[in-house]
RNA sequence: GCGGGUGUAGUCUAGUGGUAGGACGGGGGCUUCCCAAGCCUCUGGCCCGGGUUCGAACCCCGGCACCCGCACCA
């Protein structure tokens, strides 16, 4: 076994020989936090992506959405990021360095990241702060924002987005409504988020742009949420914030109230996800943040932690939002973002109500008699003679403008609003873990091999005639064109010793190698071979892109083919 | 952002002021009936900018990037 920096050190020079990923920007001097995905990294991303969209939203019946990478700035003072996203940062005058005024401020006054510009300017003058560096001057406290701010035409101040979730939240309203205003709701996303992180580092892990897949699954948080049967069994390893680590059956921690039965339920989920993509389920674990590590609109995460060369790694958080961020844009924006909860039977009831009497009031109040009528309308039962305030003029409505009637009134539900559990998927990092999951070195020659799966794996066949021979080389081609046009993405290679092209095929994860030997000219057969064991088995030529479309699904295995081939 | 370290071909690496070398890889050719065999051949590099010096991959300054630690990661 190579040591754990010793496998990081290997998948980031696979990474970058191979066409994995490199640092982007290179030829300039490259820049911090910014990778580009090349051939092989661009498939397997997608395909991760697709087996994710199997997972969340077929399986589910989730919806999608694709909104902006930017938004308005008001949006983002709504959800809460315009504030809590920013830190205040003085400089010194003399030297330059710059400082948190918060982290100065510790141990002066309580809680100093609660204090604004102001509040901390007067902090940092009564108690006489200078630079501890240098004992400069210290300059007024400046917004750093950890997002990234843009102009929208001339002068519009805008973000880009640090999550994608605010754009499903935004769209709730429509969502319920495709939802055919049903709850439980699930709208997926899957873009980039950005973040001006102030030191990005460890290659995928930390970007300054990143792709990410989010759910927001919206619940009534009175109404029970069980556990599908399918689901029963799976095992969750969790890390409790009291440090407990304990391994719990899904349904188990749900009915005991560790987790909400939606987080548990998202949980297994992702145990299945990460099992389909090869990922050690032996290395995964579910942290519960702390108190005071909650995000502002968390009320309690879960982070899905993967163990990687460099400790444990955060891939995906599961925030129970509450009913924040909704609640948050309706009062920014004035719009009813709520669902309505139906009663089983609509509830009837009989009341007392003021009918407006139009035929006086118009007379009386003229133009402003159609408002009165609707306040009227809308008040509680009133006896004698009503006093009302109209745009802020006190009118007095007398008993003669308005009757009395009784009317039974059926009310089919109540408006609430939705509670929000979240999880969210950290797409690179998501593909790095994949990576150094999947690495090893065989034994006997300590060859490199990527275990991908089948089904994430980028190319899924290379096409080899044994030797460099004018008929071989021919079979092999025709072979290739028939896989491409099955839709396989596969390649040819016909250069250096079939070793050679074996170990080449191996070190970047192709699952099945096809070899045209002297016999495939006699009988239409060729071998093909499973990465993993190295063993080979012969099937028809006719076949292949058939076996290697249920290869790759995952509909039958490498052992399976005997029996198959005998089948047809 | 702070402190420390590093930056030589696609990758890994040698090179302490005097013509930049190797290994692997990659291309072409030969050979080869199954797991990086061999032979021939080609390909390609001192992070960027300034300075010191007759002369800089090497010394100095600045920048950028990466690594380790701290802080940060809502």
């Amino acid at each position: 076994m190579p040591s754990m920096n010793d496998v990081r050190s290997k998948i980031m020079e696979i990474a970058k020989r191979r066409g994995f990923y490199w640092r982007a920007y290179e030829i300039y001097g490259g820049l911090g936090g910014f990778y580009d995905y090349g051939p092989l990294g661009t498939a397997l991303k997608d395909n991760i992506i697709q087996l994710w969209k199997e997972h969340f939203v077929i399986r589910e019946g989730f919806l999608l959405l694709d909104s902006p990478n930017i938004g308005p700035e008001l949006m983002y003072v709504a959800s809460g990021h315009a504030d809590k996203f920013t830190d205040y940062m003085v400089k010194c005058k003399k030297c330059g360095h710059a400082f948190r005024a918060d982290e100065l401020l510790k141990g002066y006054v309580e809680n100093p990241e609660k204090l604004d510009d102001r509040g901390l300017w007067n902090a940092i003058v009564e108690n006489k702060l200078r630079c501890p560096d240098c004992g400069g001057e210290l300059s007024y406290p400046e917004r750093f924002h950890l997002m990234f701010v843009t102009r929208v035409g001339l002068d519009k101040k805008a973000f880009l987005r640090p999550e994608t979730a605010q754009g499903i939240f935004i769209n709730f309203p429509i969502f319920y409504r495709l939802n055919r205003e049903k709850l439980p709701l699930g709208v997926g996303q899957i873009g980039k988020g950005f973040r001006n992180e102030i030191s990005p580092r460890q290659g995928l892990l930390r970007l300054r742009e990143f792709n990410m897949a989010e759910i927001e699954f919206f619940i009534d948080p009175r109404e029970e949420f069980p556990i599908p049967q399918e689901l029963n069994g799976i095992s969750l390893p969790l890390l409790t914030r009291e440090g407990k680590e304990i391994k719990i059956e899904v349904e188990e921690a749900a009915k005991s109230g560790i987790l909400h039965p939606a987080m548990a339920y998202f949980m297994a989920r992702i145990v299945e996800f990460l099992s389909s993509l090869g990922i050690d389920l032996s290395r995964i674990r579910f942290r519960q943040h702390f108190k005071e590590e909650l995000a502002h609109y968390s009320q309690d995460t879960w982070d899905c932690e993967i163990n990687l060369s460099q400790g444990w790694v955060e891939v995906i958080g599961i925030a129970y939002r509450g009913d924040y961020d909704l609640r948050r844009h309706m009062e920014y924006s004035g719009k009813d973002l709520t669902a309505l909860r139906r009663f089983k039977e609509p509830k009837k009831i009989r009341v007392k109500k003021l009918r407006a009497k139009m035929n006086v009031l118009g007379p009386l109040f003229k133009e402003k008699a159609r408002k009165i009528a609707e306040i009227l309308e809308s008040i509680e039962f009133h006896e004698g003679e009503i006093e009302i305030e109209v745009d802020g003029e006190k009118i007095k409505v007398p008993q003669d403008a308005y009757e009395i009637v009784t009317e039974e009134e059926s009310i089919g539900g109540e408006r609430f609003v939705p509670h929000v559990v979240e999880p969210s998927f950290g797409i690179d990092r998501l593909l790095y873990a994949v990576l150094e999951h999947s690495y090893y070195e065989r034994e006997e020659s300590g060859y490199k091999v990527l275990r991908l799966s089948p089904r994430i794996a980028p190319i899924k066949a290379g096409i080899f005639p044994l030797v460099n021979k004018e008929e071989l080389v021919e079979i092999a081609k025709k072979i290739e064109t028939a896989v491409r046009n099955a839709g396989i993405s596969c390649y040819y290679d016909d250069s250096g010793s079939i070793g050679r092209r074996y170990a080449r095929a191996d070190e970047i994860g192709v699952p099945f190698c096809i070899t045209v030997d002297y016999d495939s000219m006699k009988d239409d057969t060729v071998t093909i071979r499973d990465r993993d064991s190295a063993q080979q088995k012969r099937v028809s030529i006719s076949h292949l892109p058939e076996i290697l479309e249920k290869l790759c699904r995952e509909e039958i295995s490498f052992g399976d083919l005997d029996a198959y081939e005998e089948r047809s």
